[in-house]
DNA sequence: ACCCTAACTTGCCATTGACAAGATGCCGAG
DNA sequence: CTCGGCATCTTGTCAATGGCAAGTTAGGGT
């Protein structure tokens, strides 16, 4: 079976269901996304989604799973310190901006669920180590985890609001230069 | 002023409304929230929201502004540097979960409502001002205006995960004591 | 060849958001 | 004091949705 939607079995509805998902959180946000609207634009019946997720949290916790998979897979291949390990988290919520959206919303999919919070767990695994591998780290025994959780809320703050739409015009039209300049005065005691 | 709210038959239809709206994003998130149920909570039929705030965008518009301008009070009522500014940010983000839920997703309101806008400004205004009055604050004529997108980044991220529940449970149940820690890391240079 | 189970379907129901048209009651004009 | 205006609220209705139940199909393992 290769992509042919024909037929009584689809053959990969799963990942066209994910992708139209995406497709149209992208399009209008979580809020207003449909199942059977999915559904039409997979060429499936109204109850073929409940089949593979459940129901609607189930969808999106899938959805979440995947985002934070590309997001490990995003941060694992920035390079250039933790300065550019903050840029590359930016610019996966930016490009990736329907995962995000799910990612950090529990109202929204399963918080609990087996697979997402193995993915999430990777995810943070990545921010650690890139936080860990710095040269330059200041010595603070008392929390060791202290700079990475500096680091994750500076840089997911700025994502979050760039996204939210709030920030003024004057800051430009390039999230990556923006965040740069941010992030950059996390540590700029160094 | 949007609107004088003297009630006829209910009273205050509007404002018991918004209260109900609170409780339940603050019970379910804002995604599961019904505008019939918000009836029914305040005990009139179901088409009298509509009235008020002509549909459910209007309604979660109208709680954004009015979290908008908690939050500007909730800003202007802290003391005590930038740090304690940070404190009241994160505070106020788990005290009105249900307000701090909708104010920065453009998706589930009307980004660009008159009063929605200036409340916004008032709350913006509020931040600016108590990063402005910083006594040690770094010259960076560059970008003057650097100082407070970096806190607001990083306050507005921990607020985000802390309220998302992905952040580790090592970080203890006080919120304003574990964002007073994270913030320091911003200006620890000094 | 056969079954048997996952994959997908049709059918159904309660709930919801939105709209239209009617009822209610306070207010001010005269 | 009366009466019309009008904001407030109600009833009625419709299409769309999520989720459940029961039936149908096909393809792989034995």
């Amino acid at each position: 079976m290769s992509s042919g939607t024909r037929g009584y079995h689809h053959g990969d509805l799963r990942r066209a269901l994910l992708a139209a998902a995406v497709d149209g959180i992208g399009e209008a946000g979580p809020a207003t996304l449909s199942l059977r609207d999915l559904a039409r634009r997979a060429g499936v019946s109204h109850a073929a989604p409940a089949h593979h997720f459940g129901d609607k949290a189930g969808l999106l916790t899938a959805v979440a799973a995947e985002g934070f998979d590309l997001l490990a897979e995003a941060l694992r291949a920035a390079d250039g310190g933790l300065l550019e390990l903050g840029v590359a988290y930016v610019g996966f919520a930016v490009e990736h901006r329907a995962h995000f959206d799910v990612m950090f919303r529990p109202d929204l999919h399963r918080p609990e669920d087996p697979d997402l919070r193995a993915a999430r767990e990777r995810s943070g695994a990545a921010l650690r180590a890139g936080v860990a591998s710095l040269p330059d780290r200041r010595p603070t025994a008392d929390d060791p985890d202290g700079d990475a959780l500096a680091a994750w809320s500076i840089v997911h703050g700025f994502a979050t609001l760039w996204l939210a739409g709030v920030l003024p015009q004057e800051i430009g039209d390039d999230p990556r230069a923006a965040a740069r300049v941010v992030i950059h005065r996390l540590f700029r005691q160094a």
